[in-house]
DNA sequence: TTGTAGGCGTTATCAT
DNA sequence: ATGATAACGCCTACAA
């Protein structure tokens, strides 16, 4: 079944030359004479002869590979993400490898080894679950650890280390000026809803709250509410609390149409009676009606600016890069808000 | 900044044992006698040592790891399809390394000569793109060229030849069955929205036109409708067609939210002016209002089975399975049909 | 410009 | 049960 590898050595012998030569036709050295190089090549082509890749790696421990990991690529942020960042690496000539984790840190701490085993040139980790919650630094250690190897970039997530670039989104801004726009337009009973404690879900409460203290308006605990990431299920709690509420602000889209899936059921009006911005702009911020006005976060930027300052790691050596890289976020208005 | 890479040699000489004895240790071999192997395993536990897996490749050919192919991964199916399979490999301790490669020939072939250059033990092809549209067989070549070196898996899509195997769902019943209830409900003007001609489309209108067939009403062309694959864009294009329906079963949600889309624009009841089927039962078929009618195609089962077959090829080198195995579909009824 | 030879870290086949 | 040694296929000084 399998077809007989054929090696440099064959090639050798066939193109009447020595391995050595093969091998300096094969990574473009300048040190072949064109007429050599010519022979080599028609041999090359011929028999279609790809180097080895271990053998390669035995030497130059490096695969041209990254390896990307995720929580789940079961979510349609994460899977965008890991579509432009292995396009972009492409380009570059990286393929990529790819790993999903779960939120735990144990699996975290696994498969960021089990990349690392594979020697991959450098670690990017997607998603804010990387950058722990703040309360517990050690919970990243084990980035650092990495870092010590390779190169690590955390895609929306800010760890502290050396040889570890982030790319964040400017979360506490994007969701300040929302809220700010929803005062504006006179809401004061604004619910903010999370599903997670992440670093980012942590910067826009930041920004939720700050925009309501800057107008004088109290910050309620009750009014900031954690549920769980699917739509019936924040559907149905916002049934069941008895909290008064005009507008909503969620962490995500699926919240976000989770909150308008309750105004269908109470006949609220959206937007008039409830005005409700979400987060991501995925597509099933406009497979709702009316369509969800939701917070752009540029995912092809930040990962088109990571895989690029990545390269100028890996490439130039460069390690004086800025460790952080804050890209703006846009609010895209629809439906389900006035502005 | 790079850690001291340590080897077998170091360990061997720490432990006062070869570099054999260490090499049977790693891999559990049983001809090692207890009091070595504690001995062993201590310092490795201590020193923290990986075998390098280029070296363990150069000599194996193998790195445990499988090529997972998708046109790409920023679809809501393929996502979900990736997730699972590389989920059930990891069970059986199998990485994975992932690649996009576009749903045009040329990126497809470069795509699985890179996975294979990189000596994966199986290629696992995702969706019913890689198995051409039936016309041009010649177009499936490079898949039963690649599969002379490894067992190739096609996740819904039926490619023939040897050492590839295949896992389907049944499309045609699927759609037959939907079709056949929207008949039984009283639509006769039933529309088919498509995105492509794949092999998976194919069958599916096949099921769409044998339901019509089998009750005697007539195929109308104008009723088959190829459309771009964008919620916005089939809700315009529905806009502006001439052509009376009241009944529509897409080929996938995104499609069928379109739809529904349009009959929210004209202001039409749904279900009684216009019923509407999905397929997929992805999470925008949730997103909507009223919440759609999808066809499930169960992708969990579907990877599971894969992977399954997969490693019974791999590791017994069981050669006699079934090349194709069939997946059947559910009907998952919501607020776009009347059943 | 070209060739020779040593090394990369394993695994596996021999002896012992 | 253990150890010595030859592959595995490539890259790259160093020699010619």
């Amino acid at each position: 079944m399998k077809k007989d590898v054929i090696n440099i050595y064959d090639i050798a012998e066939m193109a009447k030359v020595s391995i050595a030569t093969v091998s300096r036709v094969v990574n473009g050295s300048d040190k072949v004479s064109e007429k050599t190089r010519k022979k080599v090549m028609a041999v090359i082509e011929e028999v279609g002869y790809t180097p080895n890749v271990f053998a390669q790696g035995l030497g130059l421990n490096t695969m041209h590979t990254v390896g990307i990991l995720v929580p789940t690529i079961s979510d349609i942020y994460m899977s965008n993400a890991v579509y432009y960042l292995q396009e972009k690496l492409r380009t570059y000539g990286y393929d990529c490898i790819l790993g999903c984790s779960g939120f735990e840190l144990e699996g975290k701490q696994r498969h960021v080894n089990m990349l690392l085993s594979k020697h991959v040139d450098a670690l990017i980790l997607v998603g804010s679950t990387y950058a722990g919650n703040g309360e517990h630094v050690q919970d990243t250690d084990y980035i650092r650890e990495a870092a010590q190897n390779v190169p690590v970039c955390v895609v929306n997530g800010n760890v502290l280390g050396e040889n570890i670039y982030c790319t964040v989104n400017d979360d506490v801004k994007a969701v300040y000026d929302a809220t700010s726009k929803l005062i504006e337009y006179g809401h004061e009973r604004i619910l903010y809803l999370t599903d997670s404690q992440s670093y980012s879900a942590i910067k826009k409460r930041k920004g939720y709250e700050q925009a309501l203290e800057d107008r004088d308006i109290p910050v309620r605990p009750e009014l900031e509410m954690h549920v769980v990431n699917h739509m019936h299920a924040v559907r149905d709690q916002l049934l069941e609390c008895k909290v008064a509420f005009d507008a909503v602000v969620a962490s995500n889209d699926e919240i976000a149409v989770g909150a308008l899936k309750y105004a269908f059921k109470k006949e609220l009006l959206v937007p008039e009676q409830l005005s409700i911005v979400g987060y991501n702009n995925s597509s099933v911020a406009i497979a709702c009606e009316p369509e969800l006005t939701s917070i752009d976060n540029h995912v092809v930027d930040m990962c088109y600016r990571t895989v690029e300052r990545l390269i100028s790691v890996i490439e130039n050596k460069e390690t004086d890069l800025e460790h952080k890289v804050v890209i703006a976020c846009d609010l895209i208005s629809r439906g389900t808000t006035e502005f």
